[in-house]
DNA sequence: CAAACGATTTTCT
DNA sequence: GAAAATCGTTTGG
């Protein structure tokens, strides 16, 4: 079933960003559906989390959606090349919201073959926060979209990954976030080749 | 209005 | 392992 908007309303982010592997990231772009399995996720804490976008209560015309109530889409264009896709979480005025860091395909991997430009199937077609967005079609333009619309949406197949199956540590590329660069905030399944290869600290 | 900067990925050495 | 690619957003003057 699709995860309705209530889900991401939930108070605390962390705890989402956990419970969102295993679950299936699904889109209808340009009539074509791709679909694949979360399986790194990282967690964004608001106005308290140096490496949040809001950090500090900063709100301005890009990050302004973060402050919307949870259950829409936060897409980001990062490094002037890649668009990041987050899952705005909370209610109205809080701000925080979980990065997919990485999916496992599981439908339409030829339409996620050919948007990569790639010719045959391996873990670098959606093991990164970047490439998966690419791999599904996903760009800026969806940001503000609802999460279980029609043209984006997460699904509970009603299967879950298991405590033991689940690694804990700090969050990718956010070195800049002084203390917070520690947190355990990001969320991986065990050798799962799809999660990317980055490094916390 | 100018300038610096990334929640990254790919390519080259 | 190092460095380039590349540009909208944000910040400072």
């Amino acid at each position: 079933m699709t995860l309705p908007a209530s889900y991401y309303q939930h108070r605390d982010v962390v705890f989402i960003a956990r419970d969102l592997l295993g679950k299936t990231l699904v889109t209808h772009i340009e009539g074509l559906t791709t679909s694949g399995i979360i399986v790194e996720t990282e967690a964004y804490a608001g106005i308290t989390d140096k490496a949040s976008h809001a950090y500090g209560g900063r709100n301005t015309p890009r990050t302004s959606i973060m402050y919307e109530d949870g259950g829409v889409a936060y897409v980001y264009r990062c490094y002037g090349i890649y668009d990041l896709f987050n899952v705005v979480t909370n209610v109205r005025g809080n701000p925080q919201a979980v990065l997919i860091r990485a999916i496992e395909p599981q439908s339409g991997i030829e339409t996620m073959l050919h948007r990569r430009c790639m010719e045959r199937m391996h873990p670098t077609l959606t093991s990164g926060p970047g490439k998966l967005t690419r791999a599904l079609g996903i760009t800026t333009a969806h940001t503000g979209l609802p999460l279980d619309g029609a043209t984006i949406r997460i699904e509970d197949s009603g299967f879950f990954y298991d405590d033991n199956l689940v690694e804990t540590t700090s969050r990718v590329g956010v070195a800049y976030a002084a203390q917070d660069a520690l947190l355990p905030f990001r969320f991986l399944v065990k050798n799962n080749p799809f999660v990317s290869k980055g490094k916390g600290l």
